[in-house]
DNA sequence: ATTGACCTTACCATTATGGTAAGGTCAATG
DNA sequence: CATTGACCTTACCATAATGGTAAGGTCAAT
C-alpha cells in the first residue's frame, strides 16, 4: 500500500505520515525498490489509532507515549489512565480559559449597540479590561 | 520610559513588544539618541490596549483591526461589534471541539479500571475511536 | 574606571500542519 | 516503444505567538 492509500484510509496527510516517521513518532516504513513507502495493514493500525489520538486532542508527545504503551503488553491501565486523566486536566483548564475569554467578551457584546454611532462598550472595555485568568 | 519599564507597566513582555512593532502591529516608537525605545503615556495605553485584546483571545490580525477602528473617531460601534461576534463564534467553536474531545475521553477514562492490567478500554477506544467532529 | 542592569539586533526554537519545487516512477494509452 | 498523467521522493519555506540566547552597546552608581 502506498502513502497515498495509507494517507486516504487513515485520514492522515501523507505530508504528515511522513513528518510522523521523520520525527520518530511511528517507525520507518518499507520501501520498494524505487524508494517508494509501503505500508502492511499491521501500519495502517497504527496510523489510525495516531489519528485517533489527535483527533481526542493528544499532542504527539502523548501520542508516543500511548503507543509504547499500546503496543507493551506488560503495560498497566493505570499508567494508560494516568495519561488520559492528564490530558482531560488540559481539556479543561482550556474550556475553561476560553469560556472565561467568551463570557467577558459576551458581556461587553451586548452592551454594545452597533449601530453607526461611535461610542462602543466594546472599545472601551479593552480599554481597561481585567485580565481573563 | 524605557522598554523594561513600558513591558512591566503593560505586562507585554520587551520581547513581544518589539515583535509587535516589527510586525507593523503599533507604531515604532521614538528613540532615545542612543538607540532605545521611549514610550509615552499614549504609547502605554495602546499597550495596555492590545494586552487586554489579547487576553480576550483576539488574534494579532484582529487587535489590528481593533486598533484602527479604536484610533478612529468616524468608527461605527456596529463594525466593532462584528468582529466580536465573530471572535465569539470562534470560541464558541473552539469550546465546543474541545468539550467533545473531552467528554469523549471521559468516557473512556471511566470505564478504565486503572489497575495493573493491561486490558485498557482507553486503549481500544483509541484503536477504534470515530473522529470528534 | 569599573560594574551590573539594562538596552540593541540577529538568530534559533517551539507545535502541528500545509505549500511548493525539482525530480524520479509507474501504469496506461497511442 | 514513447508519451502522459498521476503518483512518489526529498528539501526547503510558511504559518501564529512566544520564548531563548548571544554578542555587543549604554547608563548610572560606586
Amino acid at each position: 500500500m502506498n502513502i497515498g492509500e495509507a494517507a486516504k484510509a487513515s485520514g492522515i496527510s501523507a505530508k504528515m505520515i511522513r513528518h510522523y516517521e521523520g520525527i520518530g513518532l511511528i517507525e520507518q516504513s518499507h520501501r520498494s525498490p524505487a524508494g517508494y513507502r509501503i505500508y502492511s495493514k499491521n501500519d495502517l493500525h497504527t496510523l489510525s489509532f495516531v489519528k485517533s489520538a489527535r483527533s481526542l486532542g493528544f499532542s504527539l508527545d502523548q501520542i508516543k507515549q500511548l503507543l509504547s504503551l499500546w503496543q507493551n503488553r506488560e503495560r498497566a491501565s493505570s499508567d494508560v489512565k494516568a495519561l488520559a486523566e492528564l490530558h482531560i486536566k488540559e481539556l479543561d483548564d482550556k474550556i475553561a480559559e476560553l469560556s472565561a475569554m467568551r463570557n467577558l467578551l459576551q458581556s461587553l457584546t451586548t452592551e454594545c449597540h452597533g449601530d453607526d454611532r461611535a461610542e462602543c462598550p466594546i472599545l472601551r472595555g479593552l480599554e481597561c479590561a481585567k485580565p481573563t485568568i
